[in-house]
DNA sequence: CTGAAAGCGCTTACAG
DNA sequence: CTGAAAGCGCTTACAG
């Protein structure tokens, strides 16, 4: 019945309390103990207020205070837990600071993404956080011209703050793992990313560290940077099984895309994965699941998520600068049993 | 170095190319033929435009011509590839029309559900997409009272225009295969959900539909109604491993979160689910690939979207109605070929 | 203690 | 063909 029609405005409230638009502001508002308002008056206001079911037009009040409200997240898309992980946290430290959080995905366009900061923006975001961007300095440029606040998450702009995870770091002990796990004489291989890309180039540093460490040269044929289509890392690993019938056994795979390949790879040919462990640099409760040895590096969603927060509140005005989480190991319960019997096994 | 300090408005264009805010405005929206505006005088006022780097207002454009460009849609969560899928039909729909899509999750809780829709309302969403709801009824009346056109999707509202999945046929569907496909003399069981649900109940109908239809009765202890945590569902297994050393052969999951469930148990007891066959009322690409015999019931979330936008984009006054869209079975190639082998192989 | 008034940045009849 | 003016719904000094 009520609000049909005609949305109901604070000059209603005051003409039905008998006040003016400015009580009413201010009783509304709470602010009306500091301007010494009368409590009768306060009540009857937002006795009224409640009556009419009256809700405040936040874009109105926004134009005055040049406030929103709104925060906005870019990324790639929604399709893996890493990012709907992020999302979640983001969305709850959002309503943590009353502010109404809006997710965009990109789909790993450069025409979208620009696009979707562009509405973003215009929209009046009053800070925004760009996870994974295609092109950082392009937007970052957006932002800046546009005076919001922002930062990059999982991928670092060369002139905004950063939020990553330590990927090199991470690689490295996920190699570390993987080479204890790997029967002896294991072939390696590293799955999935693209070359140049500035987190699959730290998680293959990461992974020669490993290796070298135990005095394995990495070779460039053992990379095989072929980007986020499960299809095409399961093509890598269909070319790499032809060769001898079966799969280097010490697997070390770049994303849960990559993953999914691997997956699917696995469920045609089983026999050709026989003695194979995986190391994998992202996560996923089904991917942990898979039937054979699977070492998993989890992002921290959450302290990554914090970070950005952290700096957003903090409202300084400090351009660059980053700060790098360490992800965490996970491994089910039923993976622990198979890799400490893989241990024993290996010599 | 822009706007830096202040944000352009259509004044600032108006001063610096000699002549008024209402021109500006007249050509900046696209109008200027309409209203006769000298070419030369608009392609002024776009130069300069574009020189200063103005950028619209939406706030204040929404507050005069009362649109925000703004349309919400609400979902549970962000954790599985049905409401993610969902999300970026519904984001590329959005764009279609110029729109911007928020999202927002609940984590299936009343409190923040109904506070997550307060939010949008105030935001002047001008349309809402409400997913699986928990409270349908109260939301409902909270969108009708804001004037908000809104459609509930994957569970009808009392007196919204609802976009669902036909469960009950599905339902009846996926267990037809799974009878197919299950051994002869196997024990059934239907595994997740809630009792009294809508979804839920209406998966258990077409799963008895289908068990009926072949002579078999279904009984009250086949029906393990363990909610949507994975831990849940893997108790229940446990315990039904428990009685015989070993699974009912053929398992009907009611949701991805049980199939999650399902997969730690089975990474930790292969062998209780020897001849197992799992139909699962979902879909996720790894759980497709687990390694024994699964067939999976794929809502169809490009046509749900669609469906919901042919509402939104019609705007009659239309209350209530229901519009049900079949999903698809969806079997991995890997499956398939276990599929048939499995078929061979029974009698 | 409370009201009148200006103004946030736009759009759109209305004059001219 | 173009400008002055009103008004969308709020907030907030400023008077009183």
């Amino acid at each position: 019945m009520s609000g049909k029609k005609k949305r109901v405005t604070i000059y209603d409230i005051a003409k039905a309390s008998g006040t003016s638009a400015s009580t009413v502001s201010l009783v509304l508002n709470g602010s009306w103990e500091k301007y010494r308002i009368n409590a009768d008056t306060a009540d009857k206001v937002s006795q009224t207020a409640r009556s009419l079911g009256y809700r405040a037009n936040l874009r109105a009040r926004g134009l005055r205070t040049n406030r929103t409200g709104l925060i906005g997240m870019v990324i790639p898309h929604h399709r893996n837990r890493f990012f709907a992980g992020l999302v979640e946290h983001y969305e709850a430290e959002a309503h943590k600071r009353g502010l109404c959080p809006i997710v965009v995905s990109t789909q790993r366009n450069r025409e979208t993404e620009e696009s979707v900061v562009r509405t973003l923006l215009a929209q009046q975001v009053e800070s925004l956080i760009l996870v994974g961007p295609e092109n950082p300095d392009g937007i970052d440029a957006l932002c800046e011209e546009a005076g919001t606040r922002h930062v990059n998450l999982d991928l670092p702009g060369r002139n905004a703050f950063s939020v990553v995870t330590d990927n090199r770091g991470g690689a490295r002990e996920l190699g570390r793992h993987l080479l204890k796990l790997a029967p002896s004489g294991a072939e390696f291989h590293f799955i999935g990313g693209r070359q140049g890309e500035y987190a699959t180039d730290l998680r293959i540093a990461g992974f020669a560290d490993a290796l070298n460490a135990a005095g394995i040269a990495v070779r460039d044929d053992m990379i095989d940077c072929c980007g986020y289509h499960p299809e095409h890392a399961q093509a890598v690993l269909s070319r790499l099984a032809a060769r001898s019938g079966r799969l280097p056994a010490g697997l070390f795979i770049n994303s849960i895309t990559a993953m999914e390949g691997f997956s699917s790879f696995l469920a045609l040919n089983p026999e050709a994965a026989q003695d194979c462990v995986v190391a994998c640099f992202d996560w996923d409760p089904f991917a942990a699941c898979l039937p054979l040895p699977v070492v998993m590096m989890r992002q921290n969603v959450a302290a990554l998520t914090a970070a950005c927060f952290d700096y957003l509140d903090a409202k300084t005005g400090q351009k660059g600068g980053e700060v790098m989480i360490a992800p965490e190991l996970a491994v089910t319960p039923a993976n622990r049993r198979m890799l400490a019997a893989g241990k024993e096994g290996s010599p």
